[in-house]
DNA sequence: AATCGCGTGTCAACCGGTTGACAGGTGTCC
DNA sequence: GGACACCTGTCAACCGGTTGACACGCGATT
């Protein structure tokens, strides 16, 4: 185990290889594996063994050469390199159809992720019940974020008012956004913002669809 | 406008710019802007002009040189190579929470993709009344998406069931599936699937959350 | 008509990420 | 104990995507 590099270091395509790696690997060890080598973790995740260490390497490796990684201590390790060693709050704001899916969504939890707060403006959404928590107006915002020490929100507002809305948050202290309104999202520096954009995935997939069809893909 | 280039050879990154230029585009075809020039289309989206150009440049161009762009002309373009220039039925699998939320949301079909069935296997959701439209048994998969032409599929069913329900609708002979199960499905070569993975988005948030809160961040 | 500002199409340099190769460590089997 | 199979950490080559630069076209203005 060498030197660990500065996060900021770290490329953006491994980042997102990150959580594949813990789910694939909290699978293993409910089956029981106590043992698992590149090669077996990347064939399952269809990715390159070189690859893979490749990624752990950034993180100054899991495991002594010529054995193999222990699933019982790289679990932990991701988790802390990820930042779910111990659970994270978030609030979901916007209690719409997609606000209320997610928040019955029960993996969020699972994968350390628990709901600690659903707002929404609209009154008549406002005291409904999920999953035993009651949706709250926005005025509670700025407080249940204090109280439960949320630093993640979930943004599932209308577009029109994704950022007034984001704006408060940063206010409130919120650090990262994940945004499911269709809008760019203006935020200072210091806040994270991943958009979750439902239309151009299906789009993208829409061009390969095209491209199936037309007999104009390389691949076949 | 030069020679086209067959779709294979454009870059996986552009097809994921493609719709966010075309929903830029609309939004300022309803604003009645009728010319708008790389440099500010691009600034609008937050990427770099030449980065712009050079996409349009793999579908050959779309305006003469020293012309900005036809918002008019690039619309329709635009729709015709991402493949929605006429409305591509979709099929949601999966009535859960997300899969009800999913066909609430109208946007899809804003965006040129009309839910034209809604599937489950739970008796107790069959039946059910969303938008218009019920929730139908497992059973006329098949014929619905052969009466409507279905050719994409939404698929929001429990992970355990994703792959035999994805190979039934293969069969089917749907050719792109957007997956929101936890899973990596197996398909032939002609189906294209796009997985939207909402816990892998949220932990690479939390990554950067925590590099954030530690200042840990080169950015910063 | 000449000039000027602005714009696209195009290309080449650059950069980050991926991939293959290999050196060296570890446990096992004979 | 020696040979062997297997494994990780590490590095260098490679590749695709991004970015900056520029040649050239167009329309307005003088």
């Amino acid at each position: 185990m060498r030197k660990i590099r500065r996060h900021s270091e770290v490329p953006e395509a491994t980042i997102h290889r990150l959580p594949r790696y813990l789910e694939k690997l909290k699978l293993l060890q409910a089956m029981g594996v106590e043992d698992v080598s590149s090669r077996q973790l990347a064939e399952s995740l269809d990715i390159k063994a070189s690859q893979l260490r490749h990624d752990f390497h950034y993180f100054g490796g899991f495991s002594r050469p010529g054995r193999p990684y222990q699933v019982g201590k790289l679990v932990p390790a991701l988790e802390k390199i990820i930042g779910v060693s111990e659970p994270q709050p978030v609030a979901i704001v916007g209690a719409g159809h997609l606000g209320q899916a997610l928040a019955n969504y029960g993996n969020l939890e699972v994968q350390g992720f628990p709901v600690r707060g659903v707002f929404d403006a609209n009154p008549r959404l406002v005291g409904l019940e999920i999953r035993g928590q009651p949706v709250r107006d926005m005025d509670e915002l700025e407080t249940v974020i204090a109280n439960e020490g949320i630093r993640i929100a979930i943004l599932t507002v209308p577009a029109q008012h994704a950022q007034a809305v984001t704006d408060r948050l940063v206010k409130a202290g919120i650090v990262g956004i994940v945004n499911f309104a269709p809008t760019d999202l203006k935020v200072p520096g210091t806040v994270a913002v991943r958009n979750e954009r439902l239309a151009v995935g299906i789009m993208a997939l829409s061009f390969k669809v095209k491209c199936i069809l037309e007999g104009d893909c390389g691949a076949e």
